[in-house]
DNA sequence: CCTTGACCTTCCAGTGACTGGAACCCCTAT
DNA sequence: ATAGGGGTTCCAGTCACTGGAAGGTCAAGG
């Protein structure tokens, strides 16, 4: 009941077998093997497989992924340990919304300043050549 | 005055040289040769970068700079196409900051929870196993 | 018994947009 | 002659996969 295949266990943590070898490839998770050479999943790796998904999904990096793994396992180190590694993600994720937002800001003013007709004239590309007015 | 070399452009365009380089190799920029070798940039080289570089940092992948230069180029082409191609590239960066502020949220909801003290309990370990409460 | 098809395996190459480094050439100034 | 500060090429690495080729394994059907 408990040893599955590579493909069910894919399904099972809802990533791609690809993603589950390659996984096995950079040490993440360390699955069993049956005679026949195939992967052979326990509930374990299910559960590590479930985490780093998750643990992805909130944007840490796989190496993270590793250390927060780790500090699962050490149920001996601090909570404020893995609170700064979540602070320092938190600020990363500030970070890039903010450059995100700029972007945003600036495209827009663009693209309603265009016409967007089927005449050249073209502030977008005006802007982009340093040609433009700041209008 | 207007033969520059890699150095001089690159300072000029801000862009590391490395990245003129390599926007060479893709064939983004074909900048004229001296009798030495050495790369010789003119006034419309460094017009290019700047161009590239501007829409870069709009988030623009490095393909799109190629077309948006080929449309800088056409002066016949229709302003829409250009639109179109900005407005694709706008929703793509609202689909982005949908996906961070959403991790956001979640991940300063959980370091919020987190103690962040000596002890070892952790509400961010916790979702990330799957065993934590909603709270 | 043989084949078909769905699995599984490994390994290699490619993605995007650079970046670092090695090994080597060129030119000027001391 | 040598030191330095340019320049050149090419190769490898980043990150987190992803695609594909070549081949092994297994259960079911004819």
């Amino acid at each position: 009941m408990h040893a599955m295949s590579i493909k069910q266990v894919a399904e099972a943590a809802n990533l791609p077998a690809k993603t589950i070898r390659y996984y096995e490839d950079i040490g993440l998770i360390t699955p069993a093997r049956g005679d026949n050479g195939y992967r052979s999943f326990g509930e374990t790796d299910l559960h590590k497989l479930r985490f780093v998904a998750r643990a992805r999904s909130l944007g840490f990096s796989v190496d993270e992924c590793r250390t927060l793994l780790a500090m699962y396992e050490d149920t001996d180190r601090a909570s404020a340990d893995v609170k700064a590694l979540a602070e320092t993600h938190l600020t990363r994720i500030d970070e890039k919304i903010r450059e995100l937002t700029e972007m945003r800001q600036t495209l827009s003013h663009l693209v309603h300043c265009c016409a967007g007709d089927d005449r050249p004239g073209c502030p977008i590309l005006d802007d982009l050549a340093g040609t433009g007015r700041a209008d």
